[in-house]
DNA sequence: GTTGACCTTTACGCTACGTAAAGCCTTATG
DNA sequence: CATAAGGCTTTACGTAGCGTAAAGGTCAAC
């Protein structure tokens, strides 16, 4: 049984041309030529390009498979378990998106009205460029760049409820800092609480929180005035109080 | 406020290769260029990537963002419905895929031990073999190559369990065809009953049963001697009945 | 011997950039 | 003021897996 490339192709159901790549790329190439340079197939080349298809169906890209094929000393179970690992995250990145799309066609179509829904893309639009504008630089710097790409990307993501629920945290937490602020004490009960919601008001934002990224950025917030005249508006010298108090918390 | 590509670059998170592909299709355009060839970007482009990488972590194309962007009467709704369809599709098929290799690594880690599983695989393999080299042509020709191919490719995916239960399957037909054929009627009951299995066993690997592809495939089984080999085999003349009791089925 | 189907190689196109290479511009420093 | 460092420019190749010509040799049938 012998077969030119149209028909190793007909027989299969891929292409000439993919026949013809395949033997370029080294993953599988014909038996012999013929006198004329004919590609000639024969039965082990079927038998090859039926495992090559079955790889490929499970979407093994053509380098591992021709690991696979090729050589008996490739760890198969290794390969395919480290696949099905990508496929899985592939998977668990493509249900969250659509669910960010379905969101966003849910606040396109009307859920809230235009006017609002424009506002708050504003708004989202405009903390995060002052974020940049003001931080970015030093957040990159001192987490790195995933950090901060990861936090404007979930800031990005934010439903609308999300977002009213983040505001309403930071309104919490800012009375709460009041409260602490009078007793004084950046290790009080209250104080302490407060830092709590401050976490909890990060977290909306942050990838994934870490006491050192929360003790450097109260480090950034007294040592930058945009951020010492927002804190102290609402508390006077209540940026060093939090400062301190996310120290304590921190260092817990 | 004004920025150069690298200054823009850093607060945005991308690259400033991205930029200036962005440029090049068209994308996102500088303000303007400075004296020396600079690109400026200000504030609205500012405003503009935001969006654009808004769209761009739902996996929405750039030609469909370019579309979102600079179109005002683009159907923003119509095309994110129509992506989210995409991405569900993406994730279907992920799933099924994922499925499969775990199958896969399941019987080569030795669910079922090694010998079993390669006579698993090559019988499979033998069938779309035999099947592709006599029957392969015919069928790409009456339905088309996607049929023949989806026919493959669910072969291909069908568990040992799916392929113990075709086999059982096809041994009932087998059983209910001689006594339907002793029957001497193929619009007996007998007879459409066996008809009945043989639909449910061609539909394991049939991507979509159709009756007319039904009748079409009973044609074939008696122009074809390999097939009438094999059911005359089982019962003598049986082919014709069987395409007859087809054809009657197949009409009502 | 001529048609028509099949074969060959070469090579550009697709997506969304990464990564040099070669050379001009700007800014800081000695 | 010269020089070095760093930013900017355009050009262009590479990625995965083929699709799709283009230009030309081969083969079986009439």
């Amino acid at each position: 049984m012998e077969y030119t490339v149209q028909q190793l192709a007909k027989l299969s159901g891929v292409s000439s041309r993919t026949l013809r790549y395949y033997d370029e790329i080294g993953l599988l190439k014909p038996a012999r030529l013929s006198s004329s340079g004919y590609r000639i197939y024969g039965q082990k080349e079927v038998d090859l390009l039926q495992q090559i298809l079955f790889y490929r169906e499970l979407e093994v890209s053509l380098e591992d498979i021709t690991g696979i094929i090729h050589h008996l000393d490739f760890d198969l179970i290794t390969a395919l378990q480290q696949h099905v690992q990508k496929l899985q995250e592939k998977h668990d990145r493509l249900e969250q998106i659509i669910s960010n799309v379905q969101k966003t066609i849910a606040s396109k179509e009307g859920g809230t009205p235009m006017a609002d829904q424009e506002k708050f893309e504003g708004f989202k639009k405009k903390m995060i460029d002052e974020n940049e504008q003001k931080y970015g630089r030093e957040v990159r710097e001192q987490y790195g760049n995933q950090v901060a790409d990861d936090s404007n990307a979930k800031m990005m993501g934010l439903s609308e409820a999300d977002f009213k629920r983040m505001n309403e945290v930071e309104k919490e937490f800012l009375e709460e800092l009041k409260k602490a602020y009078e007793t004084g004490d950046p290790a009080s009960p209250e104080a302490q609480k407060a830092v709590g919601l401050h976490k909890e008001w990060l977290s909306f934002t942050w990838p994934q929180y870490s006491k050192e990224a929360h003790a450097g950025l109260g480090d950034m917030y007294v040592s930058d005035e945009r951020f010492t005249a927002y804190y102290d508006r609402h508390i006077a010298g209540g940026t060093v109080f939090l400062r301190d108090a996310i120290h304590i918390y921190a260092a817990k």
